[in-house]
DNA sequence: TCTTAGATTAAAATCATTTCAATTCTAAAA
DNA sequence: TTTTAGAATTGAAATGATTTTAATCTAAGA
């Protein structure tokens, strides 16, 4: 958090009230916010604020390498992860979530390792499982019991 | 190719001169295609149709399974894989191409064969490597030879 | 204080996709 | 073959996320 702001600083770039709320935002709020989820949160407290100010400040932000937009959409919206540690995703189809992957196996797969992708040069890989989260698991198996 | 035919008519789906153009399209062009793509292409031939009755279609082929919609997109726009063969995806940072990867690597992964992700249970797996193809970086290699 | 470049804003524009109502087509029954 | 109901297609309009625009504001340096 603090070395963004540092780093921004470096190079020269404003740091607004505007972009300090949003980068906040997102250092708390690591369950992939869109841009809408952020515009509202902020709403309150910055009433005047544009949505197009909050576009503009997560492409600064995603320039500069400090959060990564998905591959994936959250309901049709881009969404955004306060990282640049390569994970990955678990998308739970029941209640829309998205869970974050620290584990490193996707990445030992031998076929990226050995770059023998037919010569391509593999940079990252963002790997997206689909599937049902423990939470929701939990419940179906809930339900299945007071049948 | 003839089983979906076969299989939409048993499941009384009708079988419209548009809607076997695409098909067609889509088997014969394995490059994940928009639908601006197909619409484009089916232009000629097809002068009236609309470009609502390939989305349309596009919904029905994929609701049966005979085509996959990719997480990603093409230039912000959905594309589509001839397919239910569970594949990963390599995109060309340079050339924006989407080459299909056959290799079961990814789904080999450890952790998610013990479906050990605490407690989610994993359905599919969709990969996405981002990198330089093979045909990119040869030009890169020759531009740099002759300076 | 004045100037200026960059940031913010609200509104308009854009663009992919969806919806809609009217028309046309299809397939099965008569 | 003709009829007919239901489904599909069409073009246009609507939607919704994102981007662009032009005007205004802000903060830092001269």
């Amino acid at each position: 958090m603090k070395y963004i702001i540092k780093d921004l600083k470096i190079k020269g770039v404003t740091l607004t009230p505007q972009r300090m709320a949003i980068i906040e935002f997102l250092k708390s709020n690591l369950n992939h916010p869109t841009a809408e989820d952020i515009y509202k949160a902020l709403e309150e407290k910055y009433p005047s604020m544009s949505i197009a100010t909050v576009y503009s400040t997560l492409e600064l932000l995603k320039a500069n390498g400090y959060i990564q937009e998905l591959s994936i959409r959250k309901r049709g919206k881009a969404c955004f992860d306060f990282t640049s540690k390569n994970h990955h995703h678990f998308l739970c189809l029941k209640c829309d979530n998205i869970i974050d992957i620290e584990s490193e196996c996707i990445n030992t797969c031998p076929i990226v390792k050995a770059g023998q992708l037919e010569g391509c040069k593999v940079g990252e890989i963002q790997a997206y499982l689909y599937g049902v989260c423990s939470e929701c698991n939990k419940n179906t198996i809930k339900k299945n019991k007071n049948k």
